[in-house]
RNA sequence: GCGAAAGUAGCUCAGUCGGUAGAGCGUCAGCCUUCCAAGCUGAAGGUCGCGGGUUCGAACCUCGUCUUUCGCUCCA
C-alpha cells in the first residue's frame, strides 16, 4: 500500500478525518473532521491567526458572512459579467466574444441544409418531401450532426461554468429575485469589508485584514482525498498597499510566508515555489507555494498581487466611493492588494503527510517492532499530554487522575489506563501526542513522574511540581512566532 | 463525462460445488501486574451496498442500480 492510502486510512482509524455521510454511503469530495482532527485543525488556524494577525500591529482580522450580496459575484468576475468568454485574434488584433463566433458558425452551416433543401426543391419540383428529404439526405444529415454536436458541447462548457458556485435561496419564497451563491473564496467578504474595517479601525495604509472560513467550489472532479474538496476552508489576508509599492510588498509577502511553513521544520527541500507565467485577469504577480505531497509537488499557498481590480470594480458595481486618502501625497487613490491565500484543508493533509512516519524498532529481545509515529509539531497536536497510572492499583489512578485535573485547563489531556504501558505509549504515538507522563511506584514515595518523548522514545524523571513550567516552555510558539 | 475495478464485523480480509456467516486485529467487561502494541477468561458487533430474477434454497449465478477507488478528459 503507497503512502497516500495509509495516511488516509490512518486518519480515518484514528479519528481525524471521516468520509461524509458514511452511513448513507458517502458523498463523493466532501469529509468530516473527527474528534483529534477538529484539534489538529484548530490548531493550525491558532498558529496561523497569530502569525498573521495578532502579532502584526497593521492586520486585523474580520468574520464575514459565507451568504453575500449577489451583485458581488458580478463585480469579482465569478459569475455572469465575464462569464460570457472573450477570445482574442492574434493577427486580426480583434477581440470576440466564443459564443457569438459559434452562433455564426452554427447559422453559417443552417445556411447549407436551407441551399441543400432549395436546390433539392426545383429539381423535384411538386413531388418533394421536404420531412422526408430531411432525413435521408447524406449531406444534410452530416451538417446536422455537427450542429448537434457544437451544440452540446456549447451547452455543456457554459454549464459547466455556471456550475462552479453553488447556488441557493435567500428567504422562504423562491423566486429568481432570490437567488444568491455560496461563496467561492472568502476574499470578497474583505473586499467589502475594506471602508468598514479602514474606518473603525482607523487604520493607514499599508494594513491588512485577514480572515478564516468557509468556501464552494462545485469542481468537476474533486479528488485526492482532502486536497480538493467542494466545501473548503480558506486562511487569507489581503494585504492594501499604495499603488506602485505592491510588487515590493508581493515580494516581502511571498518571503514570510514561506518562512511561516519552513519553521515547521518539515524540510526545506519540500518546499518551492511556482511562479506564474500566465496570471489571471486582476493580477500583476502571482506565485504557489508547493509541498512535496506523497502524490507529487502541489499547491497549498498562493500569492498574489490583484491590483487594484476588487476595489475599483467594487466601487463601480456597489456605487459607493472605496478610495484613501494619502496625507503624505495629499491625494486620494484606490488601494493595490496583495493577497496570501492558504487551503486549510490542505495545510492539514501537508501537516499529516510530513509527520506520518513508520519506524523499525529493535526490541530487547531482539526482534523487530513497528511504530507508527504522527510527528506532528508539538504545539500543533490534538492531545499534548496523555497520563498514566503504570498499573490500575496501589492507588496510581488517583494520582494520575489528580494531575489530569490539575493540567487539563492549560493542555488538552488524556488519561489513560486500559491495557499495558507499551500499547498506550503506541496508541498516543499514533495521533501525535508530544509528552506521556508515568505514575508509577517511585511517584508515591517521592512526587515525581517519568515523562516519555514521542519522537526519541526516551524517558526522564521530573518532579510533579516542575511539570507545568516543563511542558509550557516545551509547547509555547513564542519562540517561533518571534522568528517570523 | 468515458473506461476499469471493488463493495462481507470498527479495520484487514477468508468464505470450497449454490445448502443456517468466519478469522486476525481492534472495542468492551473481568482477571493478572510487567515501562514500549504479542498473558488469561468472557462478551458485544453483520438483512454479505441496495433492488429484481433464476432456484426448494443465493454472500456465491444473472440483470439493474448506488457508492467508492484508479486511469483518461476537463478545470485551477
Amino acid at each position: 500500500m503507497d503512502k497516500f492510502k495509509k495516511i488516509i486510512s490512518h486518519s480515518k482509524e484514528y479519528g481525524f478525518i471521516f468520509p461524509s455521510s458514511e452511513i448513507y454511503d458517502g458523498l463523493s469530495a466532501v469529509y468530516d473532521y473527527g474528534q483529534n482532527g477538529v484539534e489538529l485543525k484548530n490548531n493550525i488556524k491558532y498558529y496561523w491567526w497569530k502569525a498573521m494577525t495578532q502579532i502584526n500591529e497593521n492586520i486585523v482580522g474580520i468574520d464575514s458572512a459565507i451568504f453575500m450580496h449577489p451583485t458581488i459575484w458580478k463585480a469579482s468576475g465569478h459569475v455572469g459579467a465575464f462569464n460570457d468568454p472573450l477570445i482574442d485574434n492574434k493577427d486580426s488584433k480583434k477581440r470576440y466574444r466564443a459564443d457569438v463566433l459559434i452562433e455564426e458558425y452554427l447559422e453559417k452551416i443552417g445556411k447549407k441544409i436551407d441551399k441543400e433543401i432549395n436546390k433539392a426543391k426545383k429539381r423535384y419540383g411538386d413531388n418533394f418531401d421536404k420531412a422526408e428529404f430531411l432525413k435521408t439526405n447524406k449531406r444534410i444529415l452530416g451538417h446536422q450532426r455537427k450542429i448537434d454536436e457544437l451544440n452540446e458541447r456549447f451547452v455543456k462548457a457554459f454549464e459547466i461554468g455556471d456550475l462552479k458556485e453553488f447556488e441557493t435561496k435567500l428567504g422562504s419564497v423562491s423566486e429568481d429575485a432570490n437567488k444568491i451563491y455560496l461563496r467561492p473564496e472568502t476574499a470578497q467578504g474583505i473586499f467589502v469589508n475594506y471602508l468598514n474595517v479602514q474606518k473603525t479601525g482607523r487604520m493607514k495604509l499599508p494594513f491588512g485584514i485577514s480572515q478564516i472560513g468557509k468556501a464552494f467550489r462545485n469542481e468537476i472532479v474533486a479528488r485526492q482525498f482532502i486536497f480538493r474538496m467542494r466545501e473548503f476552508e480558506q486562511m487569507e489576508m489581503q494585504f492594501f498597499v499604495k499603488p506602485g509599492t505592491e510588487i515590493e510588498w508581493f515580494k516581502k509577502w511571498k518571503e514570510k510566508r514561506m518562512k511561516w511553513h519552513k519553521i515547521l521544520s518539515f524540510g526545506e527541500e519540500k518546499y518551492r515555489f511556482h511562479d506564474h507565467e500566465k496570471l489571471a485577469h486582476y493580477a500583476n504577480a502571482a506565485t504557489d507555494i508547493e509541498f512535496e505531497f506523497p502524490f507529487g509537488f502541489r499547491e497549498v499557498e498562493g500569492i498574489h498581487s490583484r491590483t487594484d481590480f476588487d476595489l475599483s470594480s467594487h466601487q463601480k458595481f456597489s456605487g459607493k466611493k472605496i478610495s484613501y486618502f494619502d496625507n503624505e501625497l495629499q491625494k486620494s487613490y484606490i488601494p493595490y492588494v496583495v493577497e496570501t491565500s492558504i487551503g486549510l484543508d490542505r495545510m492539514f493533509l501537508l501537516v499529516l503527510s510530513a509527520a506520518y512516519t513508520e519506524e523499525e524498532i529493535k526490541k530487547e529481545n531482539g526482534k523487530l517492532d513497528k511504530r507508527v509515529v504522527l510527528k506532528i509539531p508539538f504545539f500543533l497536536s490534538p492531545i499534548k499530554l496523555a497520563i498514566f497510572p503504570l498499573i490500575k492499583k496501589d492507588g496510581m489512578p488517583e494520582k494520575a487522575k489528580k494531575i489530569f485535573n490539575d493540567l487539563k485547563f492549560d493542555f488538552n489531556c488524556q488519561y489513560d489506563e486500559k491495557d499495558s504501558i507499551g500499547k498506550r505509549y503506541r496508541r498516543q504515538d499514533a495521533i501525535g501526542t508530544p509528552f506521556c507522563i508515568t505514575i508509577d511506584h517511585e511517584t508515591l514515595k517521592s512526587e515525581t513522574v517519568t515523562i516519555r518523548y514521542r519522537d526519541s522514545m526516551k524517558q526522564e524523571r521530573i518532579e510533579i511540581k516542575n511539570l507545568f513550567d516543563i511542558l509550557y516552555k516545551k509547547l509555547s510558539i513564542n519562540s517561533l512566532l518571534k522568528n517570523l
